[in-house]
DNA sequence: ACAAAAGTGTTTTCCATACACCCATGC
DNA sequence: GCATGGGTGTATGGAAAACACTTTTGT
């Protein structure tokens, strides 16, 4: 085995970023039409190159927050897209980023950055440039896979949220209705998941509990929870 | 939002691959002592660059079959690693795989590509260049989480091979035992695994049933099977 | 006869699912 | 008083877990 490396190693490192958010009870990604070559005026994720001085995962943080002006964003890394020919005319590797944004309670920010970003539903987007849909397809299997497991679902809800809330956010990620009471149950399990005490008047006439997620502080081996965390399914 | 680039976004790209085997019943990974800079003489991944007519993954199996002279290698793709300093003097980013060695049917091939690889136990590995060590904590905690779902396991085992073989591997690979009753019960339920009628008597006095695993084709909607698969753990 | 690995069932526990009615309130 | 969303409990089925002894045969 013999290394050696020359120009032709040498390649442009981009990110993508796959931003999901909720509208109109419908789950949306960020997108944008492009305003410059190649493929300008399609419609893309939002994306750009790393930097020699700065990781990959900074690169993807920048080009988000650059975008939205929001920084503290749940993101997670999906993979490399690494096709010679996934950008017509020069080579690009692409590492792919899902990132979850509280949309109701941050719409305006989005909003004022960028005039051509737009939020459009999962299951009616336009075609996109490159393996963009490949890319989102990708993200939405991880985020289904992801939310079922750990405390994701806390990142798309607002600091006080009701169980009806909660509930209905599952049920647009996963496409499908989940039963009130067996959800309920399930949440009731979950220590990090406190009744604030407050009611919220607005969405009902009797008015909903409102709850808040609290993170737990992380269990020692001698202080281990006894009971497995439960899934939401 | 604009995109706009230059040579501060030409990087080296590289693969990384992470080849699990077994050897004396313990889950052990290829490594080598690496014969240039930087690092010359320290242990590493067996890596390489991606060529700019090549795509990432036809990269990684380039890396494998060269050092293995195998192409049927399960090979899984983990995620890019892209800090800024994890090589020194340059910057290279670089897209881990995990692969799955049948080591016992093949382990002529491996010795005879280089003499510098060798099969080193995942709990006592030495200290490895760059974020080698990373890696393979990822890697090896997604063989763990994919092992349990889906049919891994026989890429690690032989054509033919009895239950307590099987079982063994399990243990192996989670480190810790499991129950034979239970995970015979549970084998039992697998529509793939097919007792072959054949008896190995080389491991013990009895003897022990050898079965094989025949890939089911996959279901159509119509044609579903009503059992939900069943995990190991 | 005994060592060494192969093989075999039952019971219990827990989690997921299915399912329908009363409650509080604003209008 | 009625419409609207909020809230509650029980019964069933299935999978996982715990658990110990008999079988075969080469030496």
């Amino acid at each position: 085995m013999q290394e050696y490396y020359s120009d032709n190693s040498m390649m442009l490192v981009a990110v993508d970023c796959i931003i999901f958010g909720l509208k109109d009870n419908r789950l949306c990604v960020l997108l944008y039409r492009r305003g410059f070559e190649p493929c300008k005026g399609e419609w893309s994720l939002l994306g750009g190159f790393v930097n020699k001085n700065e990781s990959v995962d900074s690169a993807a943080r920048r080009v988000l927050t650059t975008l939205t002006g929001l920084n503290d964003v749940y993101m997670q890394q999906l993979g490399a897209f690494g096709a010679v020919n996934r950008e017509p005319d020069r080579r690009v590797v692409s590492v792919a980023y899902y990132a979850l944004l509280n949309v109701s309670e941050r719409n305006t920010s989005v909003g004022s950055v960028s005039d051509n970003a737009v939020w459009v539903a999962v299951d009616s987007l336009p075609p996109l440039v490159f393996d963009h849909q490949e890319m989102i397809d990708m993200a939405l299997a991880a985020l289904r896979r992801d939310i079922k497991a750990t405390p994701l679902v806390f990142e798309l809800l607002p600091e006080m949220f009701s169980l009806t809330h909660m509930q209905t956010l599952y049920e647009t990620i996963y496409g499908y209705p989940l039963d009130k009471r067996n959800f309920r149950k399930r949440v009731g399990t979950m220590p990090e998941v406190i009744d604030t005490g407050l009611i919220d008047k607005t969405g009902s006439r009797r008015g909903a509990r409102l709850f808040t997620y609290r993170k737990q502080s992380p269990p020692t081996p001698e202080n281990r929870p006894s009971h497995k965390p439960s899934t939401i399914s």
